[in-house]
DNA sequence: ACGATAGGCAACCACACACTTGCCTATCAA
DNA sequence: TTGATAGGCAAGTGTGTGGTTGCCTATCGT
């Protein structure tokens, strides 16, 4: 059997794909745990960011999905926290050859 | 002095978040030097996507501007190669904390 | 010279996606 | 309980981008 390999890559390239987000993992990196209104304020004061609220509330869901950030609540503050598994996979697919081929599921 | 770095990822990233392109990679990986010709007939082939050779086209010459692959004309030829290079350096980022701040330039 | 092969350029189309706007729920402090 | 804070949901908008179609140039074989 082939294409074992799901292309769960593809959530994480699209993840990394947006400025924006990658400013907000910069941001996660400095300091952990922070909350959505948090890292708006981050965004728009040293990044000058015009950005809303509740895009920014998006942005963190993308991430979320592709599994770069994970989210816990507390009462009602949401903390998010940097998970940087996915990264540490990323460049293998094409440094090192998997023996297993390098199919996708479906593209 | 801060924000040194670039967000020459931004090309690379975007590169990366399209599947097509990724099993284009993975082509080039596997064999280096194709020509575009070659690159359609394998990702018609093996892996049933239909496109068209222009298509194909443009995804190399995305992947050129990210710096992941590299071409060479000879004759009436163009042969596509790898460069992993890029790829050494992505993760990088997040992974390993830079003392010269994560600042982007102009995200 | 002629046709065939390999590739490039430009305009058009359609969908995806970043972002906004507006409104809603939940938790805490007074 | 009331207001303020923290966050979520959903519809709408506009630009970016993957894809196509059509035509053009350049190199090679005969």
């Amino acid at each position: 059997m082939v294409a074992y390999r799901v292309d769960v890559a593809g959530d994480l390239f699209k993840a990394l794909a947006d400025p924006t987000r990658r400013t907000i993992l910069d941001e996660l990196t400095e300091r952990s745990g922070q909350t959505l209104f948090e890292i708006c304020a981050r965004l728009s004061m040293k990044h000058r960011l015009g950005i809303s609220r509740q895009a920014v509330s998006q942005h963190l869901a993308v991430l979320e999905a592709a599994g770069l950030v994970e989210s816990r609540r507390e009462g009602r503050y949401k903390f998010h926290d940097l998970n940087t598994a996915p990264l540490r996979r990323i460049a293998e697919r094409w440094l090192a050859p998997d023996p297993s081929g390098p199919e996708e599921s479906t593209p």
